[in-house]
DNA sequence: TTTCTTACA
DNA sequence: TGTAAGGA
């Protein structure tokens, strides 16, 4: 079994994920329900979570602390699946991109938060 | 007891 | 997002 093997292996309920992230079961809920995370079921419909879920969870933590929106927080997720793939933004590598994202993140922690929201965020991947 | 879904404030 | 309702 590879370390790809357990950090995907269900193994937390909600309340324990609930502890580890400090977000609320609704918050939880409501972000696997738009698809940023994808907690396995198991006995009578439970929700299993992975370390890779939890992982994620707490990204999305704190792109929330930083003022970012539920669409860009979606937005960000979803290119980091399809980046790879898809190589029709030969412009920039995906090293530069996240050293970009990375870059706007912290001003806009740092300048109070404002600075960075819904659309704003995909001229990054324009 | 804990979690689940749906739905309204 | 919080919370109530009703079931598993």
């Amino acid at each position: 079994m590879d370390d790809q093997d357990r950090r995907s292996m269900p193994l937390f309920s909600i309340s324990i994920v609930k502890k580890l992230t400090e977000l609320t079961a609704r918050q939880i809920r409501y972000y696997e329900e738009h698809n940023l995370i994808h907690p396995e079921r198991s006995t009578g419909n439970q929700r299993l979570f992975s370390f890779n879920d939890v992982d994620q969870l707490l990204e999305i933590k704190n792109l929330m602390d930083r003022g970012i929106n539920l669409a860009g927080i979606k937005h960000i997720i979803t290119e980091e699946n399809t980046r790879d793939n898809e190589k029709a933004k030969p412009q920039i590598s995906d090293r530069q991109l996240r050293t970009m994202l990375k870059n706007e993140l912290m001003e806009a922690g740092r300048m109070g938060k404002s600075s960075m929201r819904q659309g704003e965020l995909s001229r990054f991947f324009h």
